[in-house]
DNA sequence: TGCGATTAAATGCAGATGCATGGAATAGTC
DNA sequence: GACTATTCCATGCATCTGCATTTAATCGCA
């Protein structure tokens, strides 16, 4: 009888995780020493600046951002400490509120999408021709029950992962 | 001219961001349920049980780990607390030490290896053909600056992850 | 041998995270 | 309409992390 994980699947969890701390560890670097905030900032940016006016609720912002409730709580609160978004009360649902982006933070997304997007390149576009990319998103998508909706419209200008 | 991070590229770091977070989380809440402590306790009483003689310096854990100095000193003092190792001195070196497995700690480790596979098998294992987890471990490989010595060895009895 | 540079490990402190809980509003049910 | 269940969000508390520094020992080398 076969092993239960085989030696196969085993070996890829590893790379799984070991590649991915390996890789977003260097990105995260690279936007450090560029002076950026950390990645999550960026991608709660990104979310919110490409929501229909710029605003979302927060429990969507959770979603998107596979990220806890008191996680994404506390993002936001960071987010508006430095006037890069504001809470607004949410008539239709008194329990809730929105989260609108600031014009300085759609411009600290525009800054960060720079120095993100060039790390990208470096830690994995150069590593892979496009044809190889498409194969690996085949496969890892095999294991995240897909990479729904948002990831697939991102990808565009701006990206919105983790 | 073509796009810096290629759309393949990008959407591949989504996916690898995405998909790695939610097989870990998957696999590190199927351990908590279980009663188990996290997951970078198994992984360095893994790296521990293997060593020549159940020891290792903190800092080859650091490296096999990938884990930052003081997080593997830190991690040391709770397996120490929790008796599931015990730190010695080291003779020739005296800055350093030798970090011994005790014989709970290799049950633990055994104890864990049979849930952590059978999770392993489930968010893994059971998605991807074996020939389909080689591919998908030769791209990754091409991401990380090869998946080194430590890596290759595991994948057999009891996994060196993350 | 003497002394600055390097390496091993621990730790104080600030900030981040997980967990559980709390409060407030809405939804569902009879 | 009253009551319970559920949803949305914040927060206290303990733990964990990152960063910078400290202590101690070894190394390199003149």
């Amino acid at each position: 009888m076969k092993r239960k994980p085989s030696t196969e699947a085993t070996a890829c969890w590893i790379r799984l995780m070991r590649v991915q701390s390996r890789v977003l560890d260097a990105v995260e670097q690279e936007l450090k020493k560029a002076g950026f905030p950390p990645l999550a900032w960026y991608e709660a940016l990104f979310e919110l600046s490409r929501a229909p006016s710029g605003e979302m609720r927060p429990v969507e912002l959770e979603r998107q951002m596979l990220i806890p409730q008191y996680s994404a709580s506390r993002l936001i609160d960071r987010l508006v400490d430095e006037g890069l978004a504001v809470r607004r009360e949410c008539k239709i649902d008194k329990r809730g509120q929105f989260v609108e982006i600031t014009e300085a933070g759609r411009e600290l997304q525009r800054k960060m999408w720079s120095a993100y997007s060039t790390a990208i390149e470096k830690h994995v576009g150069s590593k892979l021709s496009d044809a190889d990319a498409m194969k690996l998103c085949a496969l890892l998508d095999r294991l995240g029950c897909s990479c729904d909706e948002a990831a697939v419209l991102a990808a565009r200008d701006g990206v919105a992962a983790r």
